[in-house]
DNA sequence: CATTAATCCTTAACATGTTAATTATTATGA
DNA sequence: TCATAATAATTAACATGTTAAGGATTAATG
C-alpha cells in the first residue's frame, strides 16, 4: 500500500525544491563571478537593507540557521565584507556590519539581479508572480497566525 | 543605490526557502523518528513508486545532484534499505532497488505523511493548493518550454 | 582495431543544513 | 552573594549542496 502518497511529481516539497532550483540557477550564474555564495549574498543584502544588527536578528532575516551564520560571518570577515564587534551593553551579543567593500558588491550586481527578477515576473506575468509570493507566504512558518 | 533590489521580505528566492522550511518542518519531525533524512526519504519514495532504476534516473527523479545521490545510496545500502547492482549489459550503470525493509519504512509512515499534506491543503484550500503547484511548475527548470 | 570522445559513476574539496553539546555572559531567586 | 536558570554565540559531528577532477566502461570514428 505505498500508493497513499501523491506522485512525487505532484509533491509540494519537491515542487518547492525544483522551483527554487529554477530561480537560483541564473542568480548563481551571476554570483559565480563575484566569488561569494548565494547565502553570503543574502546576508550582505540584509545588512545593506537594514543596517548593523546582532547575529540572531541577522540569522532570522537571512533565513539562515545560527551555526550556518556563524561560519558565513567568519568567511565574510576574512573577505573584508563585514565587521563584527561585541555589543558594549550586553557582551554576549555580536554586532555585524557591512563594510564599504561589501556594499560595493551589492551595488555592482544589484542591476543584474533586478533584471533576473524582472525576467521571472515577465515569464509568469505580474499577477501570477504576486499570487505566488502570497501563496508562499502562507506556508512561511515565520508568519504564524496561531501565535 | 542599494534600493534597486526588492525588499528581502518580497524576494522570490527567500520566499521559496521559507515556504520550504514551513512545509518540511512537520515532515522532518515525522522523519526524525525513523532515523532517515528528508533526502533519503525522497529517494526511497521514488524507488517505491517507479521500481528499480539506474543512478542517473534516480537522481533526476529525486531532484538530487549526482554526487549527493552517490553518498545517499551508500548510506541507504549500509542501512539495508536499498541494493545496488551493476547493469549486465552496460557495466557503467548501477541499478538501485528498494528492499523490503525500505518499503516497510515507506508504508509505516505513508499515512502520517499523507495527513501532513492534507493539513496543508486544508490550510490553503484545495484551489490555492493546486494553483501553487501549477505556479511552482512554471519555475521548474525541468519543464523547459524552450527545448 | 586503435584512438578518441562520450557516458556513468565516484571521489575530492569546500560551503551550508541540521541537531546537539559547549562556552561565555547575563538574569533570577533563595 | 551564590547557585541556578536563561540567553547569545560558538563549536562539533554528520549529511547534503555544489563544482571540479578522476576512473571505468562504452560508443564513435578513421
Amino acid at each position: 500500500m505505498t500508493n497513499i502518497l501523491p506522485p512525487t511529481s505532484r509533491s509540494l516539497p519537491i515542487a518547492l525544491i525544483r522551483a527554487r532550483e529554477g530561480v537560483m540557477g541564473p542568480i548563481r550564474d551571476m554570483l559565480s563571478q563575484t566569488g561569494i555564495t548565494e547565502q553570503q549574498w543574502r546576508v550582505l543584502r540584509v545588512l545593506a537593507e537594514y543596517g548593523p544588527m546582532d547575529t540572531k536578528t541577522l540569522a532570522d532575516r537571512s533565513s539562515l540557521l545560527f551555526p550556518s551564520l556563524t561560519r558565513i560571518a567568519s568567511t565574510l570577515r576574512t573577505k573584508g565584507l563585514v565587521t563584527q564587534t561585541r555589543d558594549t551593553t550586553d557582551r554576549r551579543r555580536q554586532i555585524i556590519e557591512i563594510t564599504l567593500a561589501g556594499k560595493k558588491i551589492i551595488d555592482d550586481h544589484a542591476k543584474q539581479t533586478a533584471q533576473i527578477v524582472a525576467d521571472f515576473k515577465t515569464r509568469l506575468g505580474q499577477d501570477k508572480y504576486e499570487s505566488l509570493l502570497d501563496l508562499l507566504a502562507l506556508l512561511d512558518p515565520g508568519t504564524d497566525d496561531k501565535a
